[in-house]
DNA sequence: TATATAATTCTACATGTGACGAATTATAAA
DNA sequence: TTTATAATTCGTCACATGTAGAATTATATA
């Protein structure tokens, strides 16, 4: 594996809030608009930050409809979920993002849609 | 930990010449000198690589004279380095830097340091 | 078929980063 | 004490990155 594999991985995950993307999708896929609910970012920034966390093999992502879910791969050959979740297991902000997503997985994803749309967040 | 911590260590570790420092650490300390000579860069852009690895917690230094010798610090919570090295195992980078390495660990200190000041490199 | 919409890509901009040389600091040697 | 020097900090520049809004694409609905 070539250094330019691993800085892809690290650089991805430089920043905070592809590392809070990448932790919410632990416990099962998200719809990229219950991640821009999460995050509180333009649905632009989001599919940026997302397409970055795929480029560096950190994501799936699948289509339904409309809907784009993203999620964890199946294999993670660098266990690099493992490393960055034993890390933060009692981070803060990710206690309250685990919190936001019980909300969030619950919210009617065409109600998050349009709430978005219309810029209210 | 916070994912500010978290974040700083994979900063630190978004760069390929600081990854290539960080993992030529791993068989012992090196000075500064060793490390120019082994990245190739201004003396000044290594020393900042490395004051942004000892900010992130990856290599703690002391001082010998005029010399700065960089080391890993003994103990490393997140095993930063096995990831690392478990993913970098069969680099190609990393045996190259291994083979200089084995060079410029046997070079005099003081013929290192007046190459950089010559700008030889 | 025409319209609405979820997500992406495009465009633009402010900020961050890596690079080097010059100046500075701290230590050793003359 | 003066000079040399190993490393750092400072100043500067080109380039990368995070962000949002506009335009575009692909799919669903009226």
């Amino acid at each position: 594996m070539k250094i330019k594999f691993i800085t892809a991985i690290t650089k991805a995950l430089s920043d905070s809030h592809r590392v809070r993307a990448f932790v919410a999708l632990r416990n099962g896929e998200l719809c990229v608009c219950q991640i821009i609910e999460l995050l509180k970012l333009a649905p632009s920034t989001v599919s940026k930050h997302m397409s970055v966390l795929k480029q560096a093999g950190l994501v799936d992502s699948r289509k339904e409809g409309r809907w784009i879910y993203y999620r964890l791969p199946v294999r993670d050959d660098l266990n690099t979920l493992k490393w960055i979740r034993g890390a933060l297991i009692h981070a803060p902000e990710i206690s309250e993002d685990d919190k936001q997503l019980k909300k969030i997985s619950c919210s009617d994803l065409k109600i998050l849609c349009k709430k978005h749309r219309n810029r209210i967040c």
